[in-house]
RNA sequence: UGGGUUAUGGUGUAAAGGUAGCACAACAGAUUUUGAUUCUGUUAGUCAAGGUUCGAAUCCUUGUAACCCAACCA
């Protein structure tokens, strides 16, 4: 029995279309404009098309929205694609509005000859206020009702470049008056002498976005052209155009768009994080950009649970960042490698162990038995946790103490001693005895304890930077901050940790490995580690029962 | 005071006139050589007011609230 999942709207459309033989199959596309990289927001509209494409048995197109040549560039094409695939999805096309210049062109020749267009003279200002507001209607100019010829001659002229920049645009000739803003003969075509990423300077018009999209997606016979809710009343347009022109009829559907706490959503605000030193990069690992989720540490198929799990509807929503961070470690703790990793390292020193002895002991690999096990090293001195000693311990604390006793995972059991203090009062050792008879797999101790705490041997311990990473904002929707959303930034959203020890096994770990360092969360190697520097990124912590307890404890 | 879209627990999302369900979050407990994982349970919802109906989240009426639209951006 499986149960049976329920569609969201844009699937029962399909299912409708294709039950009904609109269609015989379904060809959706994903439409980037390749002026910036890719965020989770693009990740919910990459999942949904591809995935109705691969749930229907359809296609999915990928094609750039190059109509504006002075913001795109080549290497967000690179990027873009890249993501796509490390998402886990292929397209059937690789395109690109700017190959259709030429069929577009056409096109508003097409509608000039029958009196749907009209080239205008009037600056930006003036036909700002020619538009009228939302409750107020617009009105027509002269150049309106210039004559199809003169019209004809004037839109290539504009193609022939005899124009400056924003001296004439082309419009459509719609009504003035429309209650819908975009029916108030919007421009399609406008003067830029620009350099294109792909067409180089073969054009100095280009198509405004409702004059090539969905004329694109009616060019490539899409089905079902899924976009977001600010564009529904772009749609009318869209319609418009087809039908003006008479060509393949490609559908329109509008979902909401993912917004997300303690996070922006916006390229515009992205970019300005970038580009005045927020963040280092569009991959700093605090971005939401999916370049950032991959460095981090998440997992592609996390985010394909996580665009499954937030839904398609058309209401606005605002998803909970842990439901993210739910989704991660679920994927997580199926494959990372349990590894042991000190962040912040005190010696422990096991008195009554043999000077020089090394023993090497077996530790679990994994979350199972498949992952296998591995050798550890064991020694008289180990690093542990700072933070898994008190001198005066908390309530319910069940680690280091003095004179407590805890398990050393997958070693032995120690009682605390005694402990050694600098002038400053930092702890700088833990003296120790062990319990022979506990080794681990074998403990004939009888001895019960409740707290089991990781550790590094001092002789094989590894160097390692580490970076600890937290959100990026301290409000839940920076949006919502009066003045400039800048001013929630958190300021210690990256803690670098430069001599965190970990065992010798790291030394072979690798960029696309899994780990999770036991009891402090999910780390991967970072892009910048070299041969001789390990660093490692924490992707996400464990969830910390501990942590909520001692808030409890604390406010009681 | 124009047009469009949307209203279901704290957050998402189902229920196509017939038991308001699921997930995350929160809380409580069990298990645990990771205070992780796993397991069990609890809290909590139909925007409002009327109407139709044996029966309404769903249909009707009237309100209310939120979001989008006045780039030569997409």
């Amino acid at each position: 029995m499986s149960e049976e999942k329920s569609l969201n709207f844009i699937e029962d459309i399909i299912e409708t279309d294709l039950k009904e033989g609109k269609y015989k199959s379904i060809l959706t596309r994903f439409p980037p404009e390749p002026n910036g990289y890719l965020h989770i927001g693009h990740a919910k509209a990459i999942c949904l098309n591809f995935g109705l494409s691969l749930k229907y048995g359809g296609k999915t197109n990928l094609r750039f929205d190059d109509t504006n040549p002075i913001t795109e560039e080549t290497a967000y094409v690179e990027s873009i694609k890249e993501d796509i695939r490390w998402l886990g999805f292929s397209w059937a096309n690789e395109l690109y509005t700017s190959d259709y210049f030429d069929i577009l062109y056409n096109y508003a020749v097409n509608l000039i000859n029958k009196g749907l267009a009209y080239v205008d003279d009037s600056t930006a200002e003036e036909i700002a206020a020619m538009k009228g507001t939302p409750t107020e209607a617009g009105k027509d100019n002269k150049y309106r009702s210039r004559t199809i010829k003169e019209n004809l001659i004037l839109f290539a002229n504009m193609k022939g470049g005899i124009y400056k920049d924003g001296e004439k645009v082309l419009r459509a000739k719609i009504d003035m008056a429309h209650t819908n803003m975009l029916m108030r003969d919007p421009i399609i075509y406008r003067i830029k002498h620009a350099y294109h990423h792909r067409s180089g300077n073969a054009w100095c018009i280009y198509p405004m976005y409702d004059f090539a999209h969905g004329q694109s997606d009616s060019i490539e016979n899409i089905t079902h052209s899924i976009c977001t809710l600010e564009f529904i009343p772009h749609r009318e347009l869209y319609d418009w155009f087809i039908e003006k022109l008479n060509i393949f009829t490609s559908h329109q559907y509008e979902f909401a768009r993912l917004n997300m706490t303690y996070t922006v959503m916006s390229k515009r605000k992205l970019l300005q994080l970038v580009t005045e030193g927020y963040v280092n990069g569009w991959d700093d690992p605090r971005m939401p950009t999916i370049s950032a989720f991959r460095r981090k540490g998440y997992t592609p198929k996390s985010i394909r649970t996580f665009c499954d799990k937030i839904g398609i509807a058309k209401r606005e929503n605002f998803i909970d960042l842990s439901l993210l961070e739910f989704c991660l470690r679920e994927d997580l703790n199926q494959k990372a490698l349990r590894v042991m990793a000190v962040l912040d390292p005190v010696k422990l020193i096991i008195t009554n162990y043999e000077e020089g002895k090394t023993e090497e002991l077996l530790c679990e690999n994994g979350p199972d038995e498949t992952f296998g096990k591995r050798s550890l090293s064991f020694g008289k001195e180990l690093w542990v946790e700072r933070e898994d000693f008190m001198e005066e311990p908390e309530k319910k604390w069940f680690r280091l103490a003095p004179g407590s006793m805890v398990r050393l995972k997958s070693a032995y059991i120690v009682k605390c001693e005694s402990f050694v203090k600098d002038v400053t009062g930092k702890v700088t050792a833990i003296n120790c005895s062990y319990i022979p008879e506990s080794r681990s797999g074998k403990d004939t101790s009888g001895i019960n304890v409740k707290g089991t705490i990781h550790w590094v041997s001092a002789s094989h311990a590894l160097n390692a930077e580490v970076r600890l990473y937290d959100r990026l904002f301290t409000t839940e929707n920076p949006l919502d901050e009066k003045g400039d959303f800048k001013n929630t930034i958190n300021s210690d959203s990256l803690q670098i940790i430069t001599h965190a020890v970990v065992e010798s096994s790291l030394k072979d770990a690798t960029v696309d490995a899994r780990y999770q360092f036991i009891r402090k969360g999910y780390f991967c190697l970072d892009t910048d580690a070299r041969l001789d520097k390990l660093i490692f990124n924490r992707t996400v912590t464990l969830k910390d029962a501990w942590a909520k307890e001692v808030k409890k404890i604390r406010l009681t």
